[in-house]
DNA sequence: CTGAAAGCGCTAACAC
DNA sequence: GTGTTAGCGCTTTCAG
């Protein structure tokens, strides 16, 4: 790898004249031409690891996301990418799988790395950012708001989502509502079961309907399992919310196999049913607008990145509900 | 952030003794305690740009993808990353868009930021790997491999894919087999179309099946749009060889709209239907191996990492054809 | 407008 | 076993 020496040497300037070429500082039309021939000449690339160390940061933001293979969080991670380069960073996408330690592992490289700033769609329960505030690196977290930490939120309403879903339900008259949703110390997962027992609570008196809620992973195999289990009670619902995109396939995947898919069995989703191919079934999808949160996130962080320094933000982006 | 120097003068020892204790060099247990006490105290974490810069390499590897919302490049993105973590790497996923100036400015960066190497699947067309080969930087290619460069790969064999897939089309007494296959710059693509001809022309007399030959854009609007355009048709089709997941899913919702869904029309895809959450229907489909290429093509590079240059290798890994 | 030189934080000889 | 020091490649005062 050639350096800015050689450059300058071939180009027969200094080096401080040729880094000011590669950062558009004025340098003689002259000069500025021999170095840029050098450089082609070297196919010379200049150091980002030297450029981050003098600079103390980099031009590249980390997104940090409990799970890849989830089409919401990458249509968010879109969403980010997206706002992103459009200002010139680049995005580096660090799956945590909800575990702490990748997590951490993963905030740790972003400080020592002088990342820009990151964007954490955090692992269940309370993550810890302390480090990244410490040191006054941006964070702006998105979907899940990390308890009790004041930096910059995007979210959505999900007790308000999960009321709306299960509202739909009670209406079209079911009686024994269930709810899936995710671990319990995922605060959507949280948050959106409590939107059903709002919805449950309004209803015309159902009781005991506790025993209709169940914890899940928030992936297909854990939406799945829980509707078997659900299915298996001696008095099984006849309606489900169902908390995520990825259980409700699993859900509705084990409806299906004991032919008991909607109509028979009312259902309502909180999020996308991504990719499916087929006739529409009488669902009700609470939308998320995950590629807007991601976009939203993005500017948030950005601004922060230019210095402003406001009060921390949380803004609630909107949910649609729709049958489908 | 606190640097080597304030920790070896809290612990009383020189800046060597402190990158030694955390670099698992000998130094004397009572000191070793010292400085990682005076780290605690100070939470000091190594600065990675500066190790980086020092060392002329870093522990992470850039893993290139033409399109993070295909469930097909997250699994593959899974696969490298559990093999790459295990080994100690970090992976930065990288989303290229199929467009070929973002992949060049990611490789750039790769390049630039000393990564310990690159796995890529190249988007449409040749892909210029010149600047990384020419620098030593281990590459390897998955699902595509670049033309004409010399490198690693790990693909499977899309020609007898989609050889596969339309013969048993072919089998099911179909006529008339269309086939929508990816942009005709990706070598996937025009492989799979290969094996659909070859099928074809092995068939029972099938004449003008060119006509019947659509290219889209591997993604859900492409196949949609295609299989739109084939059922328009004078005399349509009445089956079809889809060329990827993404696309399939486009043109069952089309098919599925115009009430032509199988058994009426004879469909095989190649790739795997992410989240199908309902009642399967009669297709033929060429399962991709995704996690196993991630996997495969994480463990030739780790081996290139290490030192290893044997000549370049190509995996084929198999994909099994299976009825649904 | 341009060059010399210091220094970002770390590691690896090289002495002791 | 431990300290001293040079230097990775870049940017940026500070002089001129």
């Amino acid at each position: 790898m050639p350096t800015i020496y050689e450059v300058a040497a071939a180009a027969g300037v200094s080096p401080a004249t040729v880094s000011r070429v590669f950062n558009g500082a004025n340098v003689s039309p002259e000069k500025a031409e021999r170095v840029r021939e050098a450089a082609k000449a070297l196919s010379f690339t200049p150091s980002r690891t030297a450029r981050t160390l003098r600079l103390q940061s980099s031009e590249v933001i980390a997104l940090v996301i409990p799970d890849i293979e989830n089409p919401f969080f990458t249509a968010l991670a879109r969403g980010v990418e997206d706002v992103a380069r459009a200002a010139g960073y680049s995005v580096v996408l660090c799956n945590t799988d909800e575990d702490h330690e990748k997590e951490l592992r993963y905030l740790d490289i972003a400080l020592s790395a002088t990342m820009a700033g990151v964007i954490i769609a955090a692992a269940g329960g309370n993550s810890d950012l302390s480090g990244l505030l410490a040191r006054k690196c941006p964070v702006v977290a998105v979907d899940r708001s990390p308890h009790g930490v004041d930096v910059d939120a995007v979210i959505v309403d999900n007790r308000a989502g999960g009321r709306a879903a299960t509202k739909a339900l009670v209406e079209q008259g079911f009686q024994r509502i269930a709810c899936i949703t995710g671990p319990s110390d995922v605060e959507t997962a949280t948050q959106r079961a409590g939107g059903w027992r709002d919805a449950i609570a309004a209803g015309p008196g159902f009781d005991g309907h506790e025993r209709y809620l169940r914890y899940a992973n928030f992936r297909v195999d854990g939406g799945a399992k829980a509707m078997s289990e659900l299915l298996a009670m001696s008095e099984p619902p006849d309606a489900v919310f169902v908390a995520n995109n990825l259980m409700s396939v699993g859900a509705l995947q084990v409806l299906s196999e004991q032919a008991k898919l909607p109509p028979d069995t009312g259902v309502a989703i909180f999020g996308d049913l991504p990719f499916l191919p087929l006739v529409p079934i009488p669902i009700t999808v609470v939308h998320m607008p995950a590629r807007h949160l991601g976009v939203t996130a993005a500017k948030l962080l950005l601004e922060r990145i230019n210095g402003d320094d406001q009060p921390a933000r949380t803004i609630v982006l909107r949910n649609q509900v729709a049958a489908v």
